[in-house]
DNA sequence: TGTACATCAGTGAACGCGCGTTCACTGATGTAC
DNA sequence: TGTACATCAGTGAACGCGCGTTCACTGATGTAC
């Protein structure tokens, strides 16, 4: 259906590169399973013969390794615009939750191929993913420097990014689950997180229940 | 590598569908991967022809739809066995929790495919999952009635179980990643949960953050 | 200005592989007469 | 008691399919002489 390609001039082939990067996402994002992105489907796409995917990727396993990386860029593009205009350290975590989740939301099947999918299935990623977690924990960090939240702040940001991704995951797992308006759950959830971690520190572990209760009146 | 199988007598068919059942449970435990449980693999363990298989199963999506179901069986086993000896409904919350995440870390390859696969893989399975939920719920409709929860039980308890299962997947997808010791972050986290929502019902929302330190500061 | 050559972007056809599924069958065992 | 038959548990071989990957190639375009 699309008009027949024309070959590429002399110093741009590797434009071909990136066109097919891009037809492996939108493949991804249109179809809405991992598995629909074969060769064949992409070359298909972009209206090249198969063949000439590897003038510019090893295997299928380093496209799908470069489709990651994209993702997670994005992903970590998304939490810094959303930290960026916030009042203070304890609000933008609460906005980068939503944003990871909204990320996620809008994204599901890149979502699930770079935090849902085999672990061993591409490498580097995780590094990648070590860079969207650094820019959560420069926050969380911030807030134990405030002196709302107190402990590492390794743990407490893995507990947020937890949470975050419990959401975003299960939502997208499970879409025929009869959820609550997701947007209030969302904010609902992360702020009740953030609130969590910084009461838990601040309570003895293990107290009874009706003690708990009582402790928590006196917030009123 | 088996001795050969001998046939099963005459009325005793059936008892070759609990074993195709069973050997495909266990490669997926020592595979760790969905896609090596093959009808080849599964029947070669069995030691049996692969036809046989489709004497008691219509299909491959037949046979996995039924290991879902042994697997939410026993993960529904799990939560009520670690509630039923807690002391207070709050207690109890915590402890399916922590079980839950247990659990799937116990079974990482049988929780992926019921909780992280593709949505429509096996339809049925939606509705045991809520069986499972539903005893949560039990649990978060109790805590309301104490009053240490306030709000919609079904929401409280969706918020719960993302928190669980966010920890699960991630541990699962991410195994890589230098987690801190998990028995510790998986109670730290529910904990925090747990207490989280039962806070943010008496803080009123969007509290600036100094605001929320001098609010918890009461709690010393 | 012409021409041989190297480079570049891409192709067509074929490869072997493992998969789910189907079909006609085998051979033991119980049952009816 | 013997024998024909139905039932049952299971098999062997083949099917078509789509996949990732490889290989020898084509044909346009720039460059050296």
């Amino acid at each position: 259906m699309p008009e027949p390609r024309k070959r590429a001039p002399r110093g741009q082939g590797a434009a071909l590169r990136g066109e097919v990067l891009r037809a492996a996402m939108d493949l991804l994002r249109e179809t809405g399973s991992e598995e629909s992105v074969s060769l064949r489907a992409v070359a298909g796409r972009v209206g090249v013969s198969v063949p000439s995917i590897y003038l510019h990727f090893a295997d299928k396993q380093a496209l799908l390794g470069a489709v990651c990386e994209e993702v997670f860029g994005a992903l970590h593009i998304a939490l810094k615009e959303a930290s960026s205009d916030a009042a203070d350290p304890f609000e933008a975590l609460r906005r980068q939750g939503v944003a990871y989740v909204r990320f996620a939301l809008a994204n599901p099947e890149h979502y699930r191929i770079v935090m849902m999918g085999a672990p061993s299935d591409y490498q580097p990623v995780d590094e990648i993913a070590s860079g969207a977690f650094g820019h959560l924990l420069a926050s969380v960090t911030s807030c134990v420097g405030v002196g709302v939240l107190e402990g590492d702040p390794v743990q407490l940001g893995m507990q947020l990014w937890a949470t975050a991704h419990g959401l975003a995951s299960l939502l997208i797992a499970k879409p025929r689950f009869p959820w609550p308006p997701v947007d209030e759950l969302v904010d609902s959830t992360m702020c009740a997180a953030g609130i969590g971690l910084a009461v838990q520190s601040r309570l003895p572990r293990d107290l009874p229940v009706d003690e708990v209760v009582t402790q928590l009146e006196a917030l009123r």
